[in-house]
DNA sequence: GGAGCGATGTCCT
DNA sequence: GGACATCGCTCCG
């Protein structure tokens, strides 16, 4: 087989900015039936812990984002604006909160079945499959019933995060998108120039 | 290509 | 009751 081993918790078992800069370039995989669904992480973002107020995790563990307090290299997945799902996996060693969401992804083979998911015509661009949090979690049939507390580091799991062989990309940095709180904290990160990135930034870019 | 806005479920105050 | 880590559609330039 040509896939690597899913990282490991360990990998997951650190601060949410180390994180979420190394799962860049790193794949994301999606076992459906006898499909898998390929992906590339070009966009994230690190939310903290109790001191990070745009966080799920500022005000305390509850029953909705315990995962974030819990074993790193869990995913936590959530509903929002009555429509949409979005992505995280949890950071830091158990019993502190962090975690990373995935805001892009760079679709790698099972398009197809990512446009049928998406309801979009076969012959659409692949940024439309996997570009934005809800619109990956779409592509890939992620929804909170299936995987919200599911061990991504398992070689059970149908969904995996794996190591490749290319090299290191070139990073860029942002504040957050969507967040009323924080809204300066440079917190996002993708691979410069990659097309699937989900929007152009809403403030000068660092680059490094 | 960008601003405005409605749709819509769940959680917490 | 309000907020919400979104999306896709309008309308305007």
């Amino acid at each position: 087989m040509p896939f690597a081993d899913p990282l490991p918790p360990d990998f997951y078992s650190r601060d949410p900015e180390t994180v979420a800069r190394e799962l860049l370039g790193k794949l994301l995989v999606r076992t459906l039936g006898r499909k898998r669904l390929v992906t590339r992480i070009v966009e994230v973002e690190a939310y903290f812990g109790l001191e990070d107020p745009a966080a799920h995790a500022a005000s305390g563990r509850t029953a909705r984002n315990a995962v974030l307090f819990g074993r790193p290299g869990v995913a936590y997945v959530y509903f929002v604006y009555g429509m949409h799902y979005c992505l995280n996996v949890s950071c830091e060693p158990e019993g502190q909160a962090g975690g990373v969401l995935f805001r892009a992804l760079e679709p790698i083979s099972g398009l197809a079945e990512m446009a049928r998911l998406r309801k979009l015509p076969a012959s659409a661009a692949p940024r439309l499959l996997t570009s934005g949090p809800g619109r990956l979690c779409q592509a890939l049939a992620i929804t909170r019933d299936l995987f919200n507390g599911q061990d991504l580091t398992s070689p059970d799991s149908a969904l995996q995060i794996l190591g490749d062989d290319s090299p290191p990309p070139n990073i860029m940095v942002t504040p957050r998108i969507g967040i009323r709180k924080a809204v300066d904290r440079p917190a996002r990160y993708f691979i410069t120039g990659n097309p699937c990135v989900s929007r152009a930034p809403r403030s000068p870019v660092v680059s490094e």
